[in-house]
DNA sequence: CCAATAAATAGGGAGATTCCTTATACCATC
DNA sequence: GATGGTATAAGGAATCTCCCTATTTATTGG
């Protein structure tokens, strides 16, 4: 039976161009693709795949909060993380979010390929230049062991973080979200408190340094 | 006889996304590929391809300076920019360095092949969502054809701009330079309609890209 | 030298957003 | 069953944005 595939990339180009790519190789399916993270998300509980390929730098929800939830909803299928960025937040994130791979979009068809039998085998496919990374963090940690503190924003302040650096307005998210505005503002407050930061201008220079929305 | 290509993108699959694509269409032959712009400007010398489909967002020589020294030394060859943006910038910077066609990642394939057949024959092909760009530009030049910097900021707006991307409210911002708040927004408003971005995350993005601000 | 233009300035007013306070519901977990 | 964290949301005041219009001061092309 062929493993089940959903692509998430925000460009259509890179889909199309991945789709082929892999439906020329035999025993994969791409049953369905999304273009950003809320759209994988709903996407991957319909059809529950074996494989979300997930693009990190998507608009909407970012691929490392639609892999946190996807995991949370649909446990067993792995997620393969494909980016342009070897940026530590990204490899991090994304592998504390319950990752299987993480990819380079750097890396040949092979590659990828060789990453999706991988993580059906239910082990990690990291690309070389990502392991170092991995690696590092990993020495540090033990040396560092108080230093765990990234961030203490929630799972649902990161969303509405990078919709508000993404130049969404309140009303926007609201109706993104399903909430009120009410609500959104709350969050935003909550968001300003925790980081101690009280301008738009700032709340989005400290996405782009956490990874949370790209510089475009 | 088949139209000849070289692909220039700084992503290894996406290159090969795009040859596998383009190869399965008729009458299309991908003679190399190049990784960044400086390769990219040495293989169209030497292998003087009808077509270069090139990456803006390139190392060591970024698509618009590629696109400049290959129309000088190769005019033959027809120059498509394919990019993530379609910031204003972006777009003039490639057209007036000579390209033929402007296409937006976004697109579908079909949209790719369209856009070859039509710079083949001469002619300029822009992505739906560019036209309105380059439309403005043109109906902007109008009144002033002589011109060519009208995305250029003046210094004022600048310095208004660097204070918003700091976090300054339009109030403090009239309180720092001693004018009306008033003024402060005409320039915000300038500022948006030049670089056609209009929202405060965005505008800060668009200050940390051009070092207006920092990232700090 | 004069007319046209760009750049910087700024007001009025409608409507949208943000800020501050307060409150509820649903979790865990102790 | 009390405590704390998370997500939800309303009311009302303060503030900001958006659109239109207008003046002053340089600059520059004819």
């Amino acid at each position: 039976m062929a493993t089940t595939i959903i692509l998430a990339d925000d460009h259509k180009i890179v889909r199309e161009g991945l789709r082929n790519l892999l439906n020329s190789e035999m025993g994969f399916e791409i049953i369905d693709e999304a273009e950003n993270g809320r759209e994988a998300l709903k996407l991957v509980e319909e059809k529950n795949p074996d494989i979300i390929i997930l693009d990190i730098g998507m608009p909407e929800l970012n691929g490392i909060e639609a892999a946190k939830k996807i995991k949370e909803r649909s446990p067993n299928t792995k997620v393969i993380a494909l980016s342009m960025h070897s940026d530590k937040h990204y490899v991090t994130g994304m592998l504390s979010a319950g990752a299987s791979g993480y990819l380079l979009k750097d890396c040949a068809v092979d590659e990828l390929v060789n990453s999706i039998n991988t993580v059906t085998n239910n082990k990690i496919y990291l690309s070389p230049q990502i392991s170092g990374i991995v690696v590092n963090e990993f020495i540090n940690s033990i040396s560092d062991p108080e230093k765990q503190n990234t961030t203490d924003l929630t799972g649902r302040e990161k969303e509405v973080l990078q919709l508000i650096a993404e130049g969404n307005s309140t009303k926007k998210i609201a109706e993104i979200l399903f909430i009120s505005a009410k609500t959104v503002e709350a969050h935003r407050k909550n968001i300003m408190t925790k980081l101690n930061l009280f301008s738009v201008p700032e709340l989005t220079k400290y996405a782009i340094r956490a990874g949370i929305t790209s510089l475009e």
